[in-house]
DNA sequence: ATGGCAGTTCTAATCGTTTAGATGAGAAGA
DNA sequence: TCTTCTCATCTAAACGATTAGAACTGCCAT
């Protein structure tokens, strides 16, 4: 059915060998009448080389696993459009999963992507799940964990540097006239996270202020659901640092609903800085992660013999109208 | 370096073939001993069949390639995470490629998809872009469009029965006692905002309204510009059905940014219905897409023998608070 | 003439799996 | 004892591309 190699050798009349240096530039030199006929056989027959088959051979297939924890989570899609340019740069192609924040999906993925020998792996994952890299390491596959890396972790870790970013939005609601600024958190806080959560706390610590922290899941629901009992509690602070876009969205639909307006009565910034997070009502302030720098690092990391090792930008603060700022 | 059947034959003290026929649960039988023999030995040394020589020798490599427009456009995102799901089911493993709206992009990714021989192609494209499947089905490769088709388009398409869905939107609108019902649709509408668009201009004409009718990119951005001009030239219509959830996002911060009330002020009812559409302030009512449904239908159409000819279920209307509803 | 040397091209082994055909060992039937 | 049959297993040929090593052309210098 499909156009070989050796169609192409017995219409130009030469051989294998001689077709498959004109398509690579080969190793070989070929005269360039033979150039001619082999490159004028192939466009007529319409050949297309069979990655498989070079796979088979040259024990490297072009392509790269991406473990996503969920794709409809904006932060990650974001994630996984960088690292799809940044393989693209490289002529390399992406499979992608989502493990839908269950380990055993992790898992079950890395082992689909062995079997089909990827040159690599990137693994996205959020808090939880074991070391799911090792495997790839162990099988020789070189593997990059990206946001977060669970403890211990067989293969690097590229993140941003939350510390900067968390100071960023204290310090500006403090300008802001804040004094009570609370923290909402995931529920078990690992990675990215409990570094943005350990950077508050030490700022507000040190400041003399109490540090308020409010724990609930990584969905708009579950913020939305803890902002509407706080409300109604009368307890809700004055200012938020949420850990999350996700979570911020949660917190403004649930003050929407129960008429807290924001910023007025409540100044809110989220850490991830999605492109969602310029589309809220009113618009979230953010910092936001240099989501294309972490992709081409991590991507370098894998496929690049000598990776960089320059550090890797802050994340940066970007005030919109949710923290109190007109812009 | 990896493991290979022939490590396996050889530490079990038997053939290839029957470490294949055990792996397989061969065309053939193995005494149950050989069996156990073999497993023992697999086990041992952490075999791993390679999937890449198997997709050489079978001529099939269980990879569908998925052409997407946008992943980080939410309808787009949720579309693929239900093909993700009905491919697993089968056992398949996905190629991911993001075209970005660009019709070059989009053929670029076919090729590369084409030359990595995935049994299947699935296209989800937004308007505008030419017939990429024609190249995989010229080359024996299965394809389906899933919400939009380009025209002429070779492959099948699998989209959503959009006119219902309009019509129930159009009528409830009606009823919280709407008569200047517009519909916001994209630049150069083609395919399933095309369809809503022909839908309620019929029925707005047929009932004696005025059809007003905008257009606009299918960015946020986009939406809100539009919708900014609008209220300050004092041209808003007091009810709008917006083709897709992102224009609608794009109105409703617009809108908020300009203090012009939804749903007093302004009903609003957009198609898309992404999980995102919830979580809006105030929450945007949708007709929501079957995509679970579209998904099921346009994998089991590249992979399965048999595939289903039963009807899809139509979108249905989600009421929440932006059309002028309470829930 | 003849050996050597480029410049080309061909032959065939290789990657790891699958599987049809050949082979072998035993059991049952004549 | 000698077929005949059934199971179990082995041998080896694919799949399509890559690439060393062999082989074949001219051409020049001896």
């Amino acid at each position: 059915m499909a156009v070989t190699l050796a169609d192409v050798a017995r219409r130009s009349g030469t051989s294998t060998a001689v077709v498959s240096y004109v398509m690579n530039n080969g190793p070989r030199p070929v005269a360039p009448a033979t150039r001619e006929r082999v490159l004028a056989a192939a466009a007529e027959l319409g050949y297309r080389p069979n990655r498989i088959a070079r796979a088979l051979r040259a024990g490297t297939t072009g392509v790269v696993g991406l473990v996503l924890a969920d794709a409809s989570n904006p932060y990650f899609a974001a994630l996984a459009r960088s690292i799809e340019r940044a393989l693209d740069r490289r002529d390399t192609l992406m499979m992608t999963g989502n493990a839908g924040y269950r380990p055993d999906r992790q898992q079950h993925l890395v082992e689909r992507f062995l079997a089909a020998q990827v040159d690599g792996l990137v693994v996205v994952s959020a808090d939880g799940g074991g070391d799911v890299a090792a495997e790839a390491v162990e099988a020789g596959v070189r593997s990059v964990y990206v946001h977060h890396r669970p403890v211990p972790g067989k293969a690097p870790l590229v993140s941003a540097d939350n510390d900067a970013a968390v100071r960023a939005a204290v310090e500006h609601l403090r300008g802001h006239g804040h004094r009570r600024i609370a923290f909402l958190s995931g529920p078990h806080d690992a990675g990215p996270v409990a570094e943005r959560r350990d950077a508050w706390h030490r700022l507000v610590s040190s400041a003399g202020l109490e540090p308020l922290l409010l724990r609930c899941d990584y969905s708009r629901d579950a913020a939305a659901r803890l902002t509407a009992e706080l409300i109604a509690g009368g307890t809700m602070p004055g200012a938020l640092i949420a850990a999350t876009d996700e979570q911020a969205i949660g917190v403004l639909a649930a003050a929407s609903a129960a008429g807290l307006a924001v910023p007025a009565r409540l100044a809110l910034i989220s850490c991830d800085g999605t492109p969602d997070s310029a589309y809220t009502a009113p618009a979230l302030s953010v910092t936001e992660q240099p989501l294309d720098d972490m992709a081409e690092r991590a991507v370098a990391l894998l496929l690049d013999r000598e990776p960089p090792n320059a550090s890797l930008p802050a994340a940066r603060l970007v005030p919109r109208r949710s923290c109190g700022c007109d812009a």
